[in-house]
DNA sequence: CGGAAGGTTGACTTTTGTCAACCCCGGTGG
DNA sequence: CCACCGGGGTTGACAAAAGTCAACCTTCCG
Protein backbone atom coordinates (compact mmCIF):
# COMPACT_ATOMS: atom_id res chain seq x y z
CA UNK A 1 0.00 0.00 0.00
CA UNK A 2 2.06 2.46 -1.51
CA UNK A 3 0.99 5.56 0.12
CA UNK A 4 1.67 9.20 0.90
CA UNK A 5 -0.48 12.46 1.94
CA UNK A 6 1.59 14.37 0.02
CA UNK A 7 1.26 11.62 -3.45
CA UNK A 8 -2.39 12.09 -2.95
CA UNK A 9 -3.13 13.79 -6.11
CA UNK A 10 -5.93 17.01 -5.81
CA UNK A 11 -9.20 16.04 -6.80
CA UNK A 12 -8.53 18.80 -9.39
CA UNK A 13 -6.80 16.72 -11.35
CA UNK A 14 -9.05 13.37 -10.66
CA UNK A 15 -10.32 12.45 -14.56
CA UNK A 16 -14.01 12.03 -12.46
CA UNK A 17 -13.97 15.20 -10.81
CA UNK A 18 -17.20 16.37 -12.11
CA UNK A 19 -19.00 13.00 -12.46
CA UNK A 20 -19.71 10.32 -10.52
CA UNK A 21 -20.40 9.41 -6.68
CA UNK A 22 -18.45 12.55 -5.01
CA UNK A 23 -19.82 14.71 -7.23
CA UNK A 24 -22.86 14.06 -6.78
CA UNK A 25 -22.47 14.23 -2.91
CA UNK A 26 -23.52 17.69 -0.79
CA UNK A 27 -21.13 20.21 -1.74
CA UNK A 28 -19.98 20.60 2.37
CA UNK A 29 -19.52 16.88 2.54
CA UNK A 30 -17.77 17.29 -0.55
CA UNK A 31 -15.12 18.97 1.29
CA UNK A 32 -14.75 16.46 3.72
CA UNK A 33 -14.51 13.52 1.93
CA UNK A 34 -11.80 15.04 -0.16
CA UNK A 35 -9.94 15.36 3.10
CA UNK A 36 -10.74 11.63 4.25
CA UNK A 37 -9.78 10.27 0.77
CA UNK A 38 -6.34 8.08 1.10
CA UNK A 39 -4.89 6.98 -2.64
CA UNK A 40 -4.10 3.77 -3.30
CA UNK A 41 -2.81 2.03 -6.66
CA UNK A 42 -2.19 -2.03 -6.66
CA UNK A 43 -3.03 -4.24 -10.02
CA UNK A 44 -4.15 -7.16 -7.59
CA UNK A 45 -6.85 -5.67 -5.71
CA UNK A 46 -8.75 -9.14 -4.78
CA UNK A 47 -7.38 -12.63 -4.78
CA UNK A 48 -8.85 -15.94 -4.00
CA UNK A 49 -6.27 -16.44 -1.61
CA UNK A 50 -7.32 -13.66 0.25
CA UNK A 51 -4.12 -11.33 -1.36
CA UNK A 52 -4.80 -7.80 -1.82
CA UNK A 53 -6.11 -4.24 -0.24
CA UNK A 54 -7.36 -4.40 2.82
CA UNK A 55 -8.34 -2.06 5.68
CA UNK A 56 -11.07 -0.06 3.65
CA UNK A 57 -14.53 0.75 4.04
CA UNK A 58 -15.54 2.31 0.43
CA UNK A 59 -13.09 2.56 -2.89
CA UNK A 60 -14.03 5.26 -5.39
CA UNK A 61 -12.02 4.65 -8.76
CA UNK A 62 -10.48 7.99 -9.42
CA UNK A 63 -8.47 7.11 -12.87
CA UNK A 64 -8.37 2.98 -14.54
CA UNK A 65 -10.81 0.55 -15.20
CA UNK A 66 -11.33 -2.34 -12.78
CA UNK A 67 -12.82 -5.61 -13.23
CA UNK A 68 -14.23 -8.50 -11.87
CA UNK A 69 -13.23 -11.79 -13.06
CA UNK A 70 -14.09 -15.30 -12.60
CA UNK A 71 -12.03 -18.35 -13.65
CA UNK A 72 -13.12 -21.81 -13.49
CA UNK A 73 -11.63 -24.87 -12.53
CA UNK A 74 -11.03 -25.65 -16.24
CA UNK A 75 -9.79 -22.42 -17.33
CA UNK A 76 -13.00 -21.15 -19.06
CA UNK A 77 -13.18 -17.14 -17.72
CA UNK A 78 -15.58 -14.54 -17.22
CA UNK A 79 -15.91 -10.99 -16.37
CA UNK A 80 -18.43 -10.36 -14.15
CA UNK A 81 -18.38 -6.60 -13.14
CA UNK A 82 -16.44 -3.89 -14.28
CA UNK A 83 -16.03 -0.18 -12.49
CA UNK A 84 -15.00 2.46 -14.39
CA UNK A 85 -13.80 6.25 -13.04
CA UNK A 86 -16.09 7.76 -10.42
CA UNK A 87 -18.00 4.42 -9.70
CA UNK A 88 -17.48 2.56 -6.36
CA UNK A 89 -16.29 -0.46 -6.37
CA UNK A 90 -18.57 -2.72 -4.36
CA UNK A 91 -16.47 -5.91 -3.09
CA UNK A 92 -15.63 -7.06 0.06
CA UNK A 93 -11.91 -6.57 1.41
CA UNK A 94 -9.77 -9.90 0.28
CA UNK A 95 -11.66 -11.91 -2.53
CA UNK A 96 -14.25 -14.53 -0.89
CA UNK A 97 -15.43 -16.46 -3.79
CA UNK A 98 -13.83 -19.51 -5.46
CA UNK A 99 -12.16 -18.05 -8.99
CA UNK A 100 -12.99 -14.88 -8.50
CA UNK A 101 -10.64 -11.88 -8.58
CA UNK A 102 -10.86 -8.15 -8.72
CA UNK A 103 -8.09 -6.47 -11.30
CA UNK A 104 -7.22 -3.05 -12.80
CA UNK A 105 -5.30 -1.23 -15.55
CA UNK A 106 -1.87 -0.26 -15.40
CA UNK A 107 -2.38 3.11 -15.25
CA UNK A 108 -5.57 3.25 -12.37
CA UNK A 109 -5.96 4.66 -9.01
CA UNK A 110 -8.04 4.14 -6.13
CA UNK A 111 -9.33 6.75 -3.33
CA UNK A 112 -9.71 4.92 -0.28
CA UNK A 113 -11.99 5.59 2.88
CA UNK A 114 -10.44 3.19 5.15
CA UNK A 115 -13.29 3.60 8.13
CA UNK A 116 -16.45 5.77 7.68
CA UNK A 117 -17.21 5.77 11.30
CA UNK A 118 -13.46 6.88 12.11
CA UNK A 119 -13.55 9.50 9.32
CA UNK A 120 -17.00 11.24 9.76
CA UNK A 121 -19.20 12.30 12.40
CA UNK A 122 -22.78 10.66 12.51
CA UNK A 123 -24.72 12.80 10.55
CA UNK A 124 -22.06 12.78 7.83
CA UNK A 125 -21.70 9.18 8.34
CA UNK A 126 -25.33 8.19 8.02
CA UNK A 127 -25.69 10.94 5.18
CA UNK A 128 -22.79 9.08 3.21
CA UNK A 129 -23.88 5.34 4.05
CA UNK A 130 -27.31 6.52 2.20
CA UNK A 131 -25.39 7.63 -0.68
CA UNK A 132 -23.72 4.36 -0.81
CA UNK A 133 -26.76 2.51 -0.59
CA UNK A 134 -28.21 3.89 -3.45
CA UNK A 135 -25.32 3.24 -5.64
CA UNK A 136 -25.22 0.13 -4.80
CA UNK A 137 -29.02 -0.21 -5.87
CA UNK A 138 -28.11 1.24 -9.14
CA UNK A 139 -25.42 -1.15 -9.33
CA UNK A 140 -27.78 -3.78 -8.94
CA UNK A 141 -29.94 -2.57 -11.40
CA UNK A 142 -26.85 -2.79 -14.12
CA UNK A 143 -25.96 -6.40 -13.29
CA UNK A 144 -29.70 -7.13 -14.01
CA UNK A 145 -29.17 -5.44 -17.49
CA UNK A 146 -26.32 -7.45 -17.82
CA UNK A 147 -27.79 -10.69 -17.43
CA UNK A 148 -30.64 -9.73 -19.42
CA UNK A 149 -28.37 -9.07 -22.37
CA UNK A 150 -26.14 -11.80 -21.51
CA UNK A 151 -29.18 -14.15 -21.46
CA UNK A 152 -31.13 -13.20 -24.51
CA UNK A 153 -29.22 -11.00 -26.64
CA UNK A 154 -27.30 -12.44 -29.54
CA UNK A 155 -23.58 -11.05 -29.75
CA UNK A 156 -24.12 -7.93 -32.15
CA UNK A 157 -27.07 -6.86 -29.61
CA UNK A 158 -24.76 -7.47 -26.82
CA UNK A 159 -21.77 -5.38 -28.43
CA UNK A 160 -24.11 -2.97 -29.00
CA UNK A 161 -24.94 -2.79 -25.52
CA UNK A 162 -22.38 -2.89 -24.34
CA UNK A 163 -20.64 0.12 -26.75
CA UNK A 164 -23.48 2.38 -25.54
CA UNK A 165 -23.15 1.71 -21.92
CA UNK A 166 -19.44 1.91 -22.12
CA UNK A 167 -19.72 5.78 -24.01
CA UNK A 168 -21.96 6.72 -21.53
CA UNK A 169 -20.08 5.75 -18.69
CA UNK A 170 -16.18 6.83 -19.86
CA UNK A 171 -17.07 9.65 -22.25
CA UNK A 172 -20.99 11.27 -21.61
CA UNK A 173 -20.16 14.18 -23.93
CA UNK A 174 -18.52 12.33 -26.85
CA UNK A 175 -19.20 10.09 -29.85
CA UNK A 176 -16.13 8.06 -29.32
CA UNK A 177 -15.41 4.91 -27.03
CA UNK A 178 -11.86 3.57 -26.06
CA UNK A 179 -12.17 -0.04 -25.14
CA UNK A 180 -10.03 -0.35 -22.45
CA UNK A 181 -9.37 -4.45 -23.22
CA UNK A 182 -8.58 -6.92 -25.82
CA UNK A 183 -11.10 -8.83 -27.78
CA UNK A 184 -10.39 -11.95 -25.25
CA UNK A 185 -12.03 -9.51 -22.77
CA UNK A 186 -14.88 -8.42 -24.37
CA UNK A 187 -15.07 -12.08 -25.13
CA UNK A 188 -15.08 -12.76 -21.41
CA UNK A 189 -17.21 -9.49 -20.47
CA UNK A 190 -19.95 -10.58 -23.27
CA UNK A 191 -19.54 -14.56 -23.23
CA UNK A 192 -18.26 -14.78 -26.12
CA UNK A 193 -15.39 -15.74 -28.30
CA UNK A 194 -12.65 -13.05 -29.63
CA UNK A 195 -13.66 -14.30 -32.83
CA UNK A 196 -17.26 -13.72 -32.68
CA UNK A 197 -16.30 -10.48 -31.03
CA UNK A 198 -14.51 -9.64 -34.09
CA UNK A 199 -17.17 -10.35 -36.79
CA UNK A 200 -19.86 -8.49 -34.44
CA UNK A 201 -18.00 -5.11 -34.78
CA UNK A 202 -18.13 -5.90 -38.76
CA UNK A 203 -21.63 -6.17 -38.42
CA UNK A 204 -22.46 -3.09 -36.73
CA UNK A 205 -19.44 -1.35 -39.20
CA UNK A 206 -20.94 -2.44 -42.27
CA UNK A 207 -24.49 -1.07 -41.64
CA UNK A 208 -22.83 2.14 -41.00
CA UNK A 209 -23.69 2.33 -36.80
CA UNK A 210 -20.44 2.57 -35.36
CA UNK A 211 -16.62 3.33 -37.44
CA UNK A 212 -13.27 1.81 -36.13
CA UNK A 213 -10.02 3.33 -36.37
CA UNK A 214 -7.81 0.87 -34.75
CA UNK A 215 -9.03 -2.30 -32.79
CA UNK A 216 -9.73 -0.07 -29.79
CA UNK A 217 -11.16 2.98 -31.42
CA UNK A 218 -14.70 3.30 -31.94
CA UNK A 219 -16.61 5.98 -33.07
CA UNK A 220 -20.53 5.97 -32.45
CA UNK A 221 -22.43 6.87 -35.78
CA UNK A 222 -26.13 6.36 -34.67
CA UNK A 223 -26.52 6.22 -31.18
CA UNK A 224 -30.24 5.89 -32.29
CA UNK A 225 -29.88 2.67 -34.60
CA UNK A 226 -27.05 1.45 -31.70
CA UNK A 227 -29.67 1.68 -29.08
CA UNK A 228 -32.52 -0.27 -31.23
CA UNK A 229 -29.83 -3.08 -31.99
CA UNK A 230 -29.46 -3.09 -28.21
CA UNK A 231 -33.11 -3.11 -27.24
CA UNK A 232 -33.93 -6.51 -28.45
CA UNK B 1 -51.73 -1.78 -0.01
CA UNK B 2 -53.85 -4.17 2.31
CA UNK B 3 -53.08 -4.22 5.69
CA UNK B 4 -53.99 -3.70 8.99
CA UNK B 5 -51.88 -4.00 12.22
CA UNK B 6 -54.15 -6.83 13.53
CA UNK B 7 -52.99 -8.89 10.15
CA UNK B 8 -49.46 -8.21 10.78
CA UNK B 9 -48.66 -12.32 11.28
CA UNK B 10 -46.42 -12.84 14.01
CA UNK B 11 -42.81 -13.24 13.48
CA UNK B 12 -42.93 -16.16 15.34
CA UNK B 13 -45.04 -17.78 11.87
CA UNK B 14 -42.90 -16.24 9.79
CA UNK B 15 -41.05 -19.05 7.39
CA UNK B 16 -37.82 -17.15 7.62
CA UNK B 17 -37.71 -16.33 11.11
CA UNK B 18 -34.45 -18.44 11.92
CA UNK B 19 -33.26 -17.34 8.66
CA UNK B 20 -32.21 -14.46 6.45
CA UNK B 21 -31.71 -10.84 7.01
CA UNK B 22 -33.63 -10.57 10.17
CA UNK B 23 -32.46 -13.24 12.16
CA UNK B 24 -29.23 -11.85 11.55
CA UNK B 25 -29.45 -8.61 13.07
CA UNK B 26 -28.17 -7.78 17.00
CA UNK B 27 -30.92 -9.11 19.65
CA UNK B 28 -32.08 -6.00 20.93
CA UNK B 29 -32.57 -4.39 17.01
CA UNK B 30 -34.18 -7.63 16.30
CA UNK B 31 -36.85 -6.84 18.85
CA UNK B 32 -37.50 -3.00 17.82
CA UNK B 33 -37.49 -4.35 13.82
CA UNK B 34 -40.71 -6.38 14.42
CA UNK B 35 -42.36 -3.23 15.54
CA UNK B 36 -41.39 -1.26 13.34
CA UNK B 37 -42.28 -3.72 9.83
CA UNK B 38 -45.53 -3.85 7.91
CA UNK B 39 -46.73 -6.41 6.00
CA UNK B 40 -47.60 -6.00 2.39
CA UNK B 41 -49.31 -8.24 -0.43
CA UNK B 42 -49.15 -7.56 -3.93
CA UNK B 43 -48.65 -9.35 -6.71
CA UNK B 44 -46.97 -6.39 -9.07
CA UNK B 45 -44.50 -4.78 -6.92
CA UNK B 46 -43.39 -2.25 -9.20
CA UNK B 47 -43.66 -1.75 -12.85
CA UNK B 48 -41.88 0.05 -15.90
CA UNK B 49 -45.42 2.45 -15.46
CA UNK B 50 -44.62 3.54 -11.93
CA UNK B 51 -47.40 1.46 -10.83
CA UNK B 52 -46.44 -0.47 -8.03
CA UNK B 53 -45.75 -0.14 -4.31
CA UNK B 54 -44.13 2.99 -3.09
CA UNK B 55 -43.19 4.73 0.66
CA UNK B 56 -41.15 1.76 1.55
CA UNK B 57 -36.98 1.98 2.84
CA UNK B 58 -36.82 -1.31 3.09
CA UNK B 59 -38.11 -4.72 2.07
CA UNK B 60 -37.65 -8.39 3.54
CA UNK B 61 -39.60 -10.68 1.84
CA UNK B 62 -41.08 -13.32 4.47
CA UNK B 63 -43.52 -15.83 1.87
CA UNK B 64 -42.78 -16.64 -1.42
CA UNK B 65 -40.60 -15.71 -4.41
CA UNK B 66 -40.10 -12.44 -6.03
CA UNK B 67 -38.71 -12.16 -9.65
CA UNK B 68 -37.23 -9.36 -11.09
CA UNK B 69 -38.32 -9.68 -14.74
CA UNK B 70 -37.10 -7.65 -18.27
CA UNK B 71 -39.52 -7.99 -21.50
CA UNK B 72 -37.31 -6.50 -24.53
CA UNK B 73 -39.71 -4.42 -27.28
CA UNK B 74 -39.79 -7.63 -29.53
CA UNK B 75 -41.11 -9.88 -26.55
CA UNK B 76 -38.12 -12.42 -25.23
CA UNK B 77 -38.04 -12.59 -21.42
CA UNK B 78 -35.40 -12.82 -19.26
CA UNK B 79 -35.51 -13.10 -15.06
CA UNK B 80 -32.75 -11.10 -14.12
CA UNK B 81 -33.04 -11.94 -10.03
CA UNK B 82 -34.92 -13.58 -7.29
CA UNK B 83 -35.54 -12.37 -4.10
CA UNK B 84 -36.50 -15.60 -1.67
CA UNK B 85 -37.89 -15.56 1.83
CA UNK B 86 -35.39 -13.98 4.09
CA UNK B 87 -33.86 -11.80 2.07
CA UNK B 88 -33.66 -8.12 0.86
CA UNK B 89 -35.72 -6.88 -2.10
CA UNK B 90 -33.15 -4.42 -3.20
CA UNK B 91 -34.77 -2.08 -5.67
CA UNK B 92 -36.10 1.50 -6.51
CA UNK B 93 -39.43 2.31 -5.21
CA UNK B 94 -41.03 2.04 -8.69
CA UNK B 95 -40.09 0.41 -11.72
CA UNK B 96 -37.40 2.68 -13.71
CA UNK B 97 -35.76 0.40 -16.54
CA UNK B 98 -37.54 0.18 -19.51
CA UNK B 99 -39.27 -3.72 -19.80
CA UNK B 100 -38.66 -4.27 -15.95
CA UNK B 101 -41.19 -5.23 -13.83
CA UNK B 102 -40.99 -6.76 -10.27
CA UNK B 103 -43.28 -9.58 -9.40
CA UNK B 104 -44.45 -11.91 -7.05
CA UNK B 105 -45.86 -15.58 -6.63
CA UNK B 106 -49.25 -16.01 -5.31
CA UNK B 107 -49.02 -16.75 -1.64
CA UNK B 108 -46.15 -14.56 -0.87
CA UNK B 109 -45.81 -11.90 1.70
CA UNK B 110 -43.46 -8.55 2.04
CA UNK B 111 -42.04 -6.85 5.32
CA UNK B 112 -41.58 -3.03 4.53
CA UNK B 113 -40.40 -0.05 6.68
CA UNK B 114 -41.70 3.09 5.35
CA UNK B 115 -38.51 5.06 6.89
CA UNK B 116 -35.63 3.90 8.26
CA UNK B 117 -34.90 6.95 10.47
CA UNK B 118 -38.46 7.95 11.44
CA UNK B 119 -38.67 4.37 12.81
CA UNK B 120 -35.15 3.64 14.34
CA UNK B 121 -33.04 6.17 16.74
CA UNK B 122 -29.87 7.32 14.82
CA UNK B 123 -27.48 4.03 16.79
CA UNK B 124 -29.65 1.51 14.87
CA UNK B 125 -30.43 3.06 12.47
CA UNK B 126 -26.61 3.60 11.46
CA UNK B 127 -26.52 -0.05 12.39
CA UNK B 128 -29.21 -1.05 10.15
CA UNK B 129 -28.01 0.56 7.53
CA UNK B 130 -24.50 -1.03 7.61
CA UNK B 131 -26.40 -4.63 7.66
CA UNK B 132 -27.80 -3.54 4.76
CA UNK B 133 -24.59 -2.57 2.34
CA UNK B 134 -23.29 -5.67 3.63
CA UNK B 135 -26.70 -7.74 2.15
CA UNK B 136 -26.10 -5.62 -0.82
CA UNK B 137 -22.55 -6.50 -1.45
CA UNK B 138 -23.76 -10.18 -0.95
CA UNK B 139 -26.04 -9.57 -3.90
CA UNK B 140 -23.77 -7.96 -5.84
CA UNK B 141 -21.39 -10.97 -5.60
CA UNK B 142 -24.27 -13.80 -6.45
CA UNK B 143 -25.47 -11.45 -9.43
CA UNK B 144 -21.98 -11.67 -10.87
CA UNK B 145 -22.35 -15.40 -10.46
CA UNK B 146 -25.23 -15.30 -12.00
CA UNK B 147 -23.52 -13.67 -15.04
CA UNK B 148 -20.29 -16.18 -15.39
CA UNK B 149 -23.09 -18.97 -14.76
CA UNK B 150 -24.85 -16.98 -17.98
CA UNK B 151 -21.88 -16.23 -19.68
CA UNK B 152 -19.94 -18.99 -19.69
CA UNK B 153 -21.65 -22.68 -18.40
CA UNK B 154 -23.67 -24.73 -20.80
CA UNK B 155 -26.92 -25.53 -19.97
CA UNK B 156 -26.79 -28.69 -17.76
CA UNK B 157 -24.00 -26.85 -15.88
CA UNK B 158 -26.65 -23.82 -15.54
CA UNK B 159 -29.28 -26.03 -14.26
CA UNK B 160 -26.93 -27.57 -11.73
CA UNK B 161 -25.53 -24.01 -10.53
CA UNK B 162 -29.35 -23.17 -10.12
CA UNK B 163 -30.40 -26.36 -7.95
CA UNK B 164 -27.79 -26.18 -5.65
CA UNK B 165 -28.12 -22.33 -5.05
CA UNK B 166 -31.97 -22.71 -4.83
CA UNK B 167 -30.98 -25.64 -2.39
CA UNK B 168 -29.38 -23.41 -0.52
CA UNK B 169 -31.60 -20.80 -0.05
CA UNK B 170 -35.05 -22.37 0.65
CA UNK B 171 -34.19 -25.53 2.31
CA UNK B 172 -30.76 -25.64 3.97
CA UNK B 173 -30.97 -28.75 6.00
CA UNK B 174 -33.09 -30.69 3.39
CA UNK B 175 -32.03 -32.42 0.07
CA UNK B 176 -35.28 -31.19 -2.30
CA UNK B 177 -35.50 -28.33 -4.12
CA UNK B 178 -39.62 -27.40 -5.22
CA UNK B 179 -39.33 -25.35 -8.27
CA UNK B 180 -41.30 -21.60 -7.86
CA UNK B 181 -42.03 -21.66 -11.52
CA UNK B 182 -42.61 -22.98 -14.45
CA UNK B 183 -40.13 -24.26 -17.43
CA UNK B 184 -40.45 -21.32 -19.50
CA UNK B 185 -39.99 -19.35 -16.25
CA UNK B 186 -36.15 -21.52 -15.74
CA UNK B 187 -35.67 -20.65 -19.23
CA UNK B 188 -35.88 -16.87 -18.75
CA UNK B 189 -33.77 -16.95 -15.55
CA UNK B 190 -31.06 -19.49 -17.76
CA UNK B 191 -30.74 -17.63 -20.77
CA UNK B 192 -32.34 -21.52 -22.52
CA UNK B 193 -35.50 -22.42 -23.95
CA UNK B 194 -38.18 -24.55 -22.41
CA UNK B 195 -36.93 -28.10 -23.77
CA UNK B 196 -33.76 -26.96 -22.71
CA UNK B 197 -34.07 -26.87 -19.50
CA UNK B 198 -36.43 -30.10 -20.38
CA UNK B 199 -33.44 -32.38 -21.76
CA UNK B 200 -30.79 -30.89 -19.54
CA UNK B 201 -33.09 -32.10 -16.03
CA UNK B 202 -33.33 -34.99 -18.31
CA UNK B 203 -29.30 -35.59 -18.59
CA UNK B 204 -29.04 -34.72 -14.87
CA UNK B 205 -31.85 -37.52 -13.92
CA UNK B 206 -30.08 -39.75 -16.07
CA UNK B 207 -26.49 -40.10 -14.37
CA UNK B 208 -28.25 -40.23 -11.13
CA UNK B 209 -27.67 -36.49 -9.82
CA UNK B 210 -31.26 -35.55 -9.17
CA UNK B 211 -34.50 -37.07 -9.14
CA UNK B 212 -37.64 -36.02 -9.65
CA UNK B 213 -41.43 -36.53 -8.32
CA UNK B 214 -43.18 -34.28 -10.27
CA UNK B 215 -42.20 -31.11 -12.56
CA UNK B 216 -41.35 -28.80 -9.72
CA UNK B 217 -39.97 -31.95 -6.79
CA UNK B 218 -36.79 -32.20 -7.34
CA UNK B 219 -34.27 -34.68 -5.20
CA UNK B 220 -30.76 -34.02 -5.09
CA UNK B 221 -28.96 -36.91 -5.32
CA UNK B 222 -25.64 -36.14 -5.00
CA UNK B 223 -24.68 -32.58 -3.84
CA UNK B 224 -21.32 -33.05 -4.55
CA UNK B 225 -21.62 -33.86 -8.07
CA UNK B 226 -23.84 -31.84 -9.27
CA UNK B 227 -21.47 -28.89 -7.51
CA UNK B 228 -18.60 -30.79 -9.59
CA UNK B 229 -21.14 -29.95 -12.64
CA UNK B 230 -21.77 -26.54 -12.13
CA UNK B 231 -18.56 -25.54 -11.10
CA UNK B 232 -17.72 -25.57 -14.36
C1' DC C 1 -65.36 -37.07 -20.36
C1' DG C 2 -63.16 -33.29 -22.69
C1' DG C 3 -60.18 -29.53 -23.02
C1' DA C 4 -56.36 -26.67 -21.88
C1' DA C 5 -51.83 -25.76 -20.12
C1' DG C 6 -47.56 -27.23 -19.16
C1' DG C 7 -44.12 -30.58 -20.05
C1' DT C 8 -41.50 -33.90 -22.93
C1' DT C 9 -39.58 -35.84 -27.07
C1' DG C 10 -37.92 -36.01 -31.86
C1' DA C 11 -36.31 -34.16 -36.46
C1' DC C 12 -34.27 -30.43 -38.33
C1' DT C 13 -32.16 -25.58 -38.70
C1' DT C 14 -29.49 -21.91 -37.20
C1' DT C 15 -26.06 -19.96 -34.58
C1' DT C 16 -21.91 -19.78 -32.47
C1' DG C 17 -17.74 -22.12 -31.21
C1' DT C 18 -13.44 -24.31 -32.96
C1' DC C 19 -9.35 -24.59 -35.39
C1' DA C 20 -6.18 -22.97 -38.54
C1' DA C 21 -4.29 -19.64 -41.60
C1' DC C 22 -3.30 -15.09 -42.36
C1' DC C 23 -2.71 -10.08 -41.61
C1' DC C 24 -1.30 -5.95 -39.43
C1' DC C 25 1.46 -3.33 -36.50
C1' DG C 26 4.86 -2.28 -33.12
C1' DG C 27 9.29 -3.39 -31.23
C1' DT C 28 13.97 -5.20 -31.63
C1' DG C 29 18.31 -6.00 -33.20
C1' DG C 30 21.44 -6.71 -37.01
C1' DC D 1 17.20 1.49 -42.17
C1' DC D 2 15.25 -2.65 -42.79
C1' DA D 3 14.28 -7.63 -41.73
C1' DC D 4 12.50 -10.35 -38.34
C1' DC D 5 9.52 -11.63 -34.67
C1' DG D 6 5.48 -11.95 -31.83
C1' DG D 7 0.98 -10.71 -30.18
C1' DG D 8 -3.38 -9.38 -31.06
C1' DG D 9 -6.81 -9.17 -34.46
C1' DT D 10 -9.33 -10.89 -38.58
C1' DT D 11 -11.11 -14.24 -41.80
C1' DG D 12 -12.64 -18.72 -43.54
C1' DA D 13 -14.13 -23.69 -43.39
C1' DC D 14 -16.11 -26.77 -40.49
C1' DA D 15 -18.21 -28.96 -36.23
C1' DA D 16 -20.98 -28.82 -32.27
C1' DA D 17 -24.46 -26.93 -29.44
C1' DA D 18 -28.77 -24.96 -28.67
C1' DG D 19 -32.95 -23.13 -30.84
C1' DT D 20 -37.18 -24.09 -33.59
C1' DC D 21 -41.16 -26.38 -34.81
C1' DA D 22 -44.32 -29.85 -34.41
C1' DA D 23 -46.28 -33.87 -32.29
C1' DC D 24 -47.49 -36.09 -28.26
C1' DC D 25 -48.17 -36.97 -23.40
C1' DT D 26 -49.73 -35.97 -18.66
C1' DT D 27 -52.19 -33.66 -15.31
C1' DC D 28 -55.49 -30.92 -13.62
C1' DC D 29 -60.21 -28.91 -13.84
C1' DG D 30 -64.42 -28.03 -15.35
Amino acid sequence: MEREPSEHPRCADCPARDRGFCSRLPEPLQERFREAVRPAARDRLTGEDGAGLTGWDLAVVSRGTVSVRNTFEDGRRAITDLVVPGELLHAKEGGNRKGREVTASSDFLLCLVPNLEAEFDPADCHCLESYIRSDAVNHIEALRDMIATIARLGPTERLAHLLLGLRERLNPEGRTVDLPFSRDDIGDLLGLRAETVSRSLLALEQVDLIRRSGPKKIEILDSAGLAAVAGG
